[in-house]
RNA sequence: GACCCUAUCGUCUAGAGGCCUAGGACACAUCCCUUUCACGGAUGCGACACGGGUUCGAAUCCCGUUAGGGUCGCCA
């Protein structure tokens, strides 16, 4: 095989879709598997939504999942490659050089408002397609396709095929919504005098309710992942799960694996629906997987990309807090939630920490035994409050999540939260001792 | 409506004629662990769409039906 080249070429809609994600996803693993070239072309011939910011999100949700590309559209307009510029609103002239072609050899023909339709084949269009086989197509009524309309502008299935052949793609990896469209390319690409790319085309990705994912289905956009503080590699995990599978019974996988084992024939042919669930278990695994350092280095730059100031906090401290919080919790979004009582002396008190808890009529009692004795427990350790927090229930003869609790909420101002032992080492002697004391001041 | 694709637990899938009383994962349920919430561990629930063939034998091959999805644009 000469060398793969392929392309993702998605057009610019303000947002990245998770179907176009993994149609990114499987051309680049098809080009990194077969150590060929990726190519990224910006559809943007709809002027309407063509927008500077709209082109941007691409940009960045690829970059984002780790979709790197060897030729193509670069971010701030620029073209890298030698078959540019890889941008369709830039390449009109070549459109309409190709349309002219057409015309002279009477392979289409003029409307008489001016547009210009393709000359439809009668043969039977057959379609060797890699993932669904080979498919022979009916075209004694089919329709000749307009390719430049009445105002000159060109359509997509004619600049399609015009960048295809003229970038040398060798595979086209898209949607099966385009499949039944694939003859008339093969016709253009045949018309042109070009040997026509293979195609493979790929199930597409359903909603929960069994019809095409559309942006406005929730978890659509890639966009959406990045600010729910997802990890890309699990939304790149589970994106290569859907339709694809390593068939050793294995969910997570390295993206390095994937690429040595990836290849078109083993692609399902059923639509896949996409399941939030599994993606959310995933991202845990991912979550869990990180190391302390690549942890911390998220965290701290998650909170902040959310508007959550960590930067006078002392080092130490953030780190501790991030660690007991950590395995609370399997993305970034619950972060600032989870870390706000660690940091903020005004935190909010939860109403089931006011209500259940705080209220009890033992309650004010045994913050006042936890506070003498934590005023002199010696060692600020875990093991050691633990101990002394125990040995007060059991000289009360009550179980000692009868002291936990109102501890709990005196301290953080939540009926949930990380391992009680741990947050108060990790919150110091000082902090908790103040806390506590506000807490009896306090009318509930 | 015409044409095309598809059809295994609720969901993602393993399965390419006997290894299948159909395996794994998510979700769900129960139990264990436990100060909460998670995590983890154990167990359970749960599928070959239907009908015909072919074959000694079919989830696997063929045909039909049904269902779902897609395409039929001077959208991309």
């Amino acid at each position: 095989m000469s060398e793969v080249r392929v392309r993702f070429a998605p057009s610019p809609t303000g947002l990245l879709h998770i179907g176009g994600a993994r149609t990114a996803l499987f051309n680049w693993l098809f080009a990194r598997h077969f150590g060929g070239r990726m190519i990224l072309r910006i559809e943007d011939t709809d002027t309407a939504r063509n927008t500077p910011e709209a082109v941007a999100i691409i940009f960045k949700g690829l970059r984002w999942l780790g979709l790197d590309w060897d030729e193509g559209a670069q971010e701030g307009g620029g073209n890298l490659g030698d078959y540019g510029p890889y941008y369709q609103s830039q390449r009109s002239e070549l459109y309409q050089k190709y349309a002219a072609r057409l015309l002279a050899a009477d392979q289409a023909y003029r409307e008489a408002d001016g547009a210009i339709r393709f000359r439809m084949p009668r043969t039977p269009g057959v379609v060797r397609d890699l993932i669904c086989g080979e498919i022979t197509f009916d075209r004694t009524t089919e329709p000749d396709p307009t390719i430049v309309r009445k105002d000159g502008t060109p359509v997509f299935h004619f600049v399609n095929v015009v960048d295809d052949m003229e970038m040398r793609v060798t595979h086209v990896i898209r949607g099966e919504d385009h499949l039944s469209n694939t003859h008339k390319h093969i016709a253009m690409f045949e018309a042109l005098g070009a040997l026509p790319p293979r195609y493979a085309h790929i199930p597409l990705i359903l909603n929960p309710g069994g019809s095409k994912m559309s942006k406005r289905d929730v978890g659509a956009s890639i966009g959406e992942y990045i600010e729910q503080g997802y990890l890309p590699a699990a939304v790149r995990n589970y994106l290569c799960l859907l339709g694809w599978s390593p068939k050793d019974n294995r969910e997570v996988i390295g993206i390095s694996e994937v690429i040595e084992k990836f290849d078109l024939p083993q692609i399902n042919r059923g639509n896949a629906r996409f399941d939030l669930n599994k993606l959310y278990w995933l991202n845990g695994e991912y979550w869990k997987a990180l190391t302390a350092d690549e942890y911390h280095a998220y965290a701290k730059n998650y909170l902040q990309q959310r508007g959550v100031s960590v930067g006078g906090i002392d080092a130490q401290y953030l780190a501790g807090v991030f660690d007991i919080v950590r395995e609370k919790i399997k993305l970034g979004r619950d972060l600032p939630d989870w870390v706000e009582p660690f940091f903020n002396e005004e935190f909010a008190y939860d109403e089931k920490s006011l209500m259940v808890t705080l209220r009890e009529p033992e309650a004010r009692a045994r913050i006042e035994k936890l506070s003498a004795a934590f005023g002199t427990v010696g060692e600020w350790t875990a093991a050691r409050l633990e101990e002394t927090l125990k040995a007060l229930a059991a000289a009360d003869g009550v179980k000692a999540g009868a002291y936990v609790h109102p501890c709990r909420a005196g301290v953080a101002g939540r009926a949930v939260g990380p391992s009680l032992y741990h947050m108060l080492e990790v919150m110091g002697q000082e902090r908790v001792l103040a806390r506590l004391r506000r807490t009896l001041t306090m009318n509930f």
